[in-house]
DNA sequence: CCAATTTGACCCGT
DNA sequence: ACGGGTCAAATTGG
């Protein structure tokens, strides 16, 4: 009977623990960045590597289980960034009204956006612009897919210091993957036996298909 | 060499 | 006309 509030409890509980992850992720990854010699740095992989790792599995958590749409709720809750610390701040399926220079295709498309500390992500990205911005101190990035061509992947993102601290990035993701997501998420393996180490690939399998493929 | 980035012109909705 | 997003030629880098 209480299916649908044990639901968006646990929809809470699952996003407060991805963001508690984020931020000590960020943290340990500044630690590590401010540190010359890195001690544990022996092996194929330094401890800032797995770190930025780590951080990089939280963030594409937060950006894709913030994408569903119809979910003002849960957006509500993430809102609530009290730490400011990396947080989704918000989401927009709206038509892009407030847009001021939206090409031709772009309308209708699913926006989110999050706050990170890295501007790495699981996907490919081709940078193809680059504009300072009126109230902004730090300059907007245009990137898109890099399967554009290849797979006609309309998926757009823009990165954008945040004039906060200059270490954080806005990140504007715009459009759904609907290239081979494929993403073999680098494994870490730190110096252990093969036969035990369970291969943990995370196949996100994206799989929204987009029908309404309005070209008007 | 090829491919990715840079950078200013161009395009679009407001 | 303006602010912001995109294109594409020139430049840079692997």
């Amino acid at each position: 009977m209480d299916n649908n509030i044990s639901k968006s409890v646990k929809y809470k509980v699952v996003i407060n623990e991805l963001i508690k992850g984020q931020e000590a992720a960020t943290k340990l990854k500044f630690l590590l960045q401010n540190q010359k010699n890195y001690p544990f740095g022996g092996g194929s992989l330094s401890s800032y590597k797995l770190a930025a790792n780590v951080l990089r599995s939280f963030t594409e958590a937060l950006s894709i289980i913030s994408q569903p749409a119809g979910c003002d709720d849960l957006l509500n809750l993430l809102h609530s960034g009290e730490n400011g610390l990396p947080v989704v701040i918000k989401k927009s399926s709206l038509p892009a009204k407030g847009g001021r220079g939206c090409y031709k295709r772009r309308k209708n498309e699913e926006t989110w956006s999050i706050v990170s500390s890295t501007i790495d992500d699981n996907h490919s990205w081709r940078k193809y612009g680059q504009k300072e911005i009126m109230n902004s101190e730090f300059p907007r990035s245009y990137l898109r897919c890099k399967f554009k061509k290849d797979q006609g992947c309309l998926a757009t993102k823009q990165v954008q210091k945040t004039q906060d601290n200059p270490d954080m990035y806005e990140i504007t993701y715009i459009g759904i993957h609907t290239c081979n997501t494929t993403l073999n998420n680098d494994v870490v393996l730190v110096n252990s036996d093969p036969d035990e180490v369970k291969v943990l690939t995370q196949s996100l399998s994206i799989k929204q298909r987009i029908s309404q493929t309005r070209t008007e």
